[in-house]
RNA sequence: GCCUCCUUCGUCUAGUGGUUAGGACACAAGAUUCUCAAUCUUGUAACACGGGUUCGAGCCCCGUAGGAGGUACCA
């Protein structure tokens, strides 16, 4: 294949959706795969749904991902403006030759008039749409309803011929031409195209040869290709993506949990994670390899191995990917990101100390299979970089124990700290597994309050490495500190 | 209602006429373990149904059922 060139076409009305995300996946890996041209395209021709921070999170969150765009609103291109507001006189222009050619024509009817005529439809049991009525309008009535100032729509007429056109990944697509929208509408009152007029013009004239949108678009797809054909040029290649669902089958809504990339984002996921994923959904490589780079993935692509059938996004198998991707990281990457996160939590300063970036080394290795988001680093970490607030004296007493036990045993702990700054954590480790032989326990039992006295919790990273990463003299003192509460 | 599309474990999927139907997530059990994780081993679990075509069908055809999407001067 040769030539390609596709879009992301959103339209900003609010931030970028997961879907969205994955068709602009799917149009640049395609862009890559063959090396062609990826453009962006902002489709804004609802003015009453336009958001013009939907813009910036679009350009965040591509970025984010790492999806690349040749060419766009903010870096132009050879077919621009890239923003359809400001191509408006290019579709009234088709929209105005469909009508001389006779595949158009001015609809003055109102708004009000067309909602009465649906709830009439809907009430006689009719099947809904236009009536038509502006067709009988001849020419030069229209023309002169339309110079006295009377507000109008350029609607399509739509033929009864049947459609056909063949889908990348559907395979042949037809409908009856009965069953096609009854004289759509392409031009609105206000001077911007609806989508469908859009779509048609811009894609043409941007030279676009695939078009790869969610599949809630077959249902319109005939009505582009019609217009393709009216205006005599080229149908571009259609690929109806499969759509993404919640776990109870429904389109992916928010009450089926974070759907903006901006929450992925600010839940933690890693960029590569969730590209990973999603290209997973709707796609397969064909083995039983799951794992692949975004670089990978611009080698691998390809439109045949895309799937027909919908898919479920599940969250877990995302947070199994992204943990997979956190323990990919090496130890000192590990550790810049820890305190990248550490520092936004308020627990390190920037830029981090040495002592700090001491500590987050220590840590890394750690908490690198105990992490799924990696900013659930803080509340890991913060018993290193902070103090923690005591856990209550309860928490310090081992199950199968008492007060004095846990007492006892920091008694003896304390001692043992001397000198840990000096050592290795193993050494340290084994001090403490005599002592707790010594003392007939068994290391879990030994260490309970130990954990608790010096991270403030009954769960906390390996103690040994962390006891060094806190350093001898704040260990001591934390363990004092519970000491004291156990015994007054 | 009408139109269109879809249908392999609970979920994502591999499979292109001959397989013990494979993998991953999730779940369960065990191992390991300083807590929690991670890791390792094992296990439960699927071709929606009914007809054809064929020596042979998850794969091809036709129905049925179920699901979804669409039905705007929204995209």
């Amino acid at each position: 294949m040769n030539n390609v060139r596709v879009r992301y076409a959103p339209s900003p009305t609010g931030l970028q959706h997961i879907g969205g995300l994955r068709t602009a996946l799917f149009n640049y890996l395609l862009a890559r795969a063959y090396g062609g041209q990826f453009y962006l395209r902002i489709e804004d021709t609802d003015q009453t749904r336009y958001n013009p921070e939907a813009v910036d999170d679009l350009y965040d969150t591509l970025r984010w991902a790492g999806l690349d765009w040749d060419e766009g609103p903010d870096r132009g291109g050879p077919f621009g403006p890239y923003i359809q507001s400001q191509r408006l006189e290019l579709y009234r222009e088709t929209a105005e030759r469909l009508i001389a050619e006779g595949h158009a024509y001015r609809c003055f009817c109102t708004p009000e008039r067309l909602t009465e005529l649906r709830t009439w439809q809907e009430q006689q049991h009719l099947p809904s749409g236009y009536d038509r009525r502006c067709r009988s309008l001849s020419p030069d009535e229209a023309q002169k309803l339309a110079r006295e100032g009377n507000p109008y729509v350029i609607r399509f007429i739509q033929t009864e011929a049947p459609v056909a056109f063949e889908d990348e990944i559907l395979g042949k697509i037809e409908k009856a031409g009965t069953d096609l929208p009854i004289d759509p509408v392409l031009l609105k009152s206000d001077g911007y195209p609806t989508y469908h007029l859009a779509h048609v013009t811009d894609d043409h004239l941007m030279q676009t040869t695939h078009v790869l949108r969610a599949q809630e678009w077959l249902p319109s797809a005939p009505l582009h290709v019609q217009l393709f054909d009216a205006l005599g040029w080229p149908r571009p290649k259609y690929v109806h993506l499969p759509l993404i669902l919640g776990s109870d089958g429904q389109k992916l809504s928010k009450r089926h949990g974070a759907t903006s990339v901006r929450q992925f984002k600010e839940s933690g996921y890693l960029p590569a994670a969730l590209v990973n994923y999603l290209a997973l959904l709707g796609w397969s490589a064909g083995g039983d390899r799951e794992f692949f780079t975004l670089a990978e993935l611009e080698k691998l692509f390809s439109l045949d191995r895309l799937n027909k059938s919908p898919g479920v996004f599940d969250y877990k198998k995302l947070e199994h990917f992204n943990a997979t991707y956190l323990r990919g990281f090496s130890e000192p990457e590990l550790a810049a990101l820890l305190l990248e996160e550490a520092s936004k939590a308020g627990l390190t300063s920037t830029p981090a100390t040495e002592a700090e970036k001491r500590q987050a080394e220590l840590m890394a290795p750690l908490v690198r299979e105990r992490l799924t988001f990696l900013n659930e680093a803080p509340g890991m970490l913060r018993f290193v970089f902070a103090e923690p607030t005591p856990a209550p004296v309860a928490d310090l007493i081992p199950k199968k124990g008492t007060a004095e036990t846990a007492a006892s045993i920091l008694a003896a702990v304390i001692p043992l700290v001397s000198g840990s700054d000096e050592r290795t954590s193993e050494a340290t480790e084994e001090l403490f597994r005599a002592k707790a032989e010594e003392l007939g326990l068994k290391l879990g039992d030994f260490m309970h309050p130990v954990r608790v006295a010096v991270s403030g919790s009954k769960v906390s990273p390996p103690m040994f490495g962390s006891m060094k990463a806190v350093g001898e003299a704040r260990v001591k003192a934390r363990l004092e500190a519970a000491w004291r509460l156990l015994t007054n």
